[in-house]
DNA sequence: GTCTATACTCTGATAGAC
DNA sequence: GTCTATCAGAGTATAGAC
């Protein structure tokens, strides 16, 4: 312990700012969107001034940055998930829950990538038509390949797939809407996943 | 015509400033959100100068306002038209595709009402908790009786008609996505016309 | 009705003391 | 590493000439 402790590692307090900052970053900026966020509001979440703020992040963007670089692989992974080699209709209905369970753990990650794509998707425009065309690509032709056996009804793949994050992301993303219309009383996550696995499993019998 | 021109109406210019006001809000709100957009886009989008442009309407909330106030009206009325005496698959269906119509036809007030929930619908929480959803209970309601009666299958009403608002809506909403994960040569919702189609028909077979 | 000029506040970012 | 002070630019809104 006595020499231990290193010129450049102060490990202890950085991560622990890194995160504050990142997390109330991610609150905010998740609710207004990149232009619409201020770092006044961000610091005083993360409970930080706004110069020290900068001091671990040099700009705004970068920590808008920062963000939305981890967001795309967790986003994806529940797909990459999908096996070719599984059953048809189990592995498409996991899917759908585990996007739903997604949805529901990590909704300001969603509405950070709503947000993203409603403007247009200036900063990850390229991820879409790159990694994330690609995989969805991939995991249609399993799906083509499904349909053609016969053992999934015959459906275009991509808008399979498309319906698949509308109606996972859609409890995440209007979460207020759907807590409006439905009132007190209600699990709307619990109730989804009762109807989705129902939905899509009528859906997806050949 | 001689004596007609009254002195408190210049109404012909008038008129087409304020519409070109509002259409160039309507681009800017949709895609930056109300705190993310300025009065300098917006006025330059309208081809008006600043201060012209808050002669027609006070302030930049005056404007958003107004946009918001026409919106629900217009989101509504598809829902209205479903009709508890008709058929009720084709009913359904019928508001499935009238909704995919509206979200081709006007994906910016889409995207202007999405980016209010998503902002926690600050401007409209009383819309939706009021007018919205007594139309809902109240469609759900038949529905429900369209279920019971066996005519429909049995499905969770309310998670019913977010359903098709997910579905439709995610193809103004998420277009610049859903066209770079499809690329070249497709037409999104030509496409999607046909799988809701699907879709439904199949979920709702009783 | 429309413009120029401007008041005043907010916002992102930096300097420099501690 | 963290703070106070501060700057330059953008933002909303208004005053007042034409």
């Amino acid at each position: 312990m006595a020499a231990g402790q290193q010129k450049t590692r102060t490990t202890r307090i950085q991560a622990r700012n890194r995160e504050a900052i990142l997390t109330a970053a991610l609150e905010v900026f998740s609710t207004f969107g990149f232009r619409g966020s201020t770092l006044d509001q961000i610091a005083e979440v993360a409970g930080l001034s706004k110069p020290n703020m900068l001091y671990y992040f040099g700009s705004k963007d970068a920590i808008h940055a920062e963000l939305l670089a981890g967001l795309l692989d967790t986003w994806l992974d529940p797909l990459r998930a999908l096996d070719p080699e599984g059953d048809p209709v189990a592995e498409i209905i996991a899917y759908v829950h585990r996007k739903l369970e997604i949805s529901r753990l990590y909704p300001r990650e969603s509405r950070l990538f709503a947000n993203e794509i409603l403007q247009g998707a200036p900063r990850i425009m390229a991820a879409l038509a790159g990694e994330l065309k690609e995989l969805v690509d991939e995991k249609a032709a399993v799906l083509k390949l499904w349909a053609d056996a016969g053992r999934i009804a015959p459906l275009p793949p991509h808008h399979l797939i498309f319906s698949i994050w509308a109606l996972t992301q859609h409890y995440a993303d209007f979460d207020v809407q759907v807590r409006a219309v439905l009132g007190e009383g209600h699990d709307p996550f619990a109730e989804a996943d009762a109807f989705l696995d129902t939905l899509f499993r009528k859906l997806l019998a050949p």
